[in-house]
DNA sequence: ATAAATAATTGTAATGATTACAATTATATT
DNA sequence: AATATAATTGTAATCATTACAATTATTTAT
């Protein structure tokens, strides 16, 4: 398993939190490993579920806390895909997000975002760019045929 | 002011609610009124505060109903950008949307997504596109630069 | 046109995610 | 070791959205 920007490993953030002279508690160093091990774009809620069997006394405040600091130095991103559930992801790196309306999953893909321009953005200062789709993945479409 | 898709007018908004056999009520007509008259992405709160003026009998779960209906049919579209506000937009045609952090204003800008397409979803249905961008608009720019 | 059926609208209360804040605990600095 | 600073917690508050039952309006069939 690569120690690399497009699959972060739980070392590699740590330094990271160094250089941005961010404490290492254990309650965010829990967390970072949740988001590393598991690069499934959690709801807060899944985060705190899972995390909770460890350490009972983990507060979901606390994985708030965590998440908006994390946010603030660039380590993870917000993913807005429903209007009801913030997602959070480890990757950083320019991609796209597809989210399957049958079974909830958010899939990947590439798609170099950073380098699209238009002339009607002359003159903004773009720093957040974010493309994602809606739809049904593969694996349920084949699921629907089969059971149709 | 032209009666395209593109700058969807009354008329022809009406006009779709006919076809798609829904029933023009007075209270879907003004939110569809003020969604064509005001083409700022509002929030639900935006549409009660005004229109609420008008019609004081008005209740924010009809405008609810009113836009998860309009959604349904494709008249509207959704866009989550920030976790805390769903906007809501009239214009359904293949676009961007650009927030500006600062003064908080959504623009759009024309993007051609609907031909988008990568290996990587190669076997899914892809039903639904959304690209935002933020950052700072052009007239915020100025204006910061001004003041310092 | 009238009665029955269906759809639209409303208001209230419930839900659920997020935040505010004060109290406590842990860590770093002197 | 004492003090200052940061992290964490729990509770309560907030805010958007939804559920639902009651009411009102509109359509359909007679």
């Amino acid at each position: 398993m690569g120690c690399d920007v497009m699959n972060p490993t739980f070392g590699f953030v740590t330094n990271q939190l160094k250089k941005h002279n961010i404490r290492l508690s254990n309650r965010r160093l829990k967390v970072l490993e949740y988001l590393c091990n598991n690069q499934n774009h959690p709801t807060v809620d899944q985060i705190y579920v899972n995390l909770h069997k460890d350490v009972p006394t983990l507060s979901k405040t606390t994985i708030y806390n965590t998440l908006h600091t994390l946010v603030e130095v660039g380590l993870v991103r917000v993913i807005n895909i429903e209007d009801n559930e913030t997602r959070y992801d480890i990757l950083t790196e320019d991609h796209g997000h597809f989210k399957c309306d049958s079974c909830g999953k958010i899939f990947n893909f590439n798609v170099d975002l950073d380098s699209f321009t238009t002339y009607e953005l002359s003159g903004f200062r773009i720093m957040d760019r974010n493309l994602y789709f809606k739809g049904i993945c593969q694996r349920c479409l084949l699921n629907i045929n089969k059971n149709y």
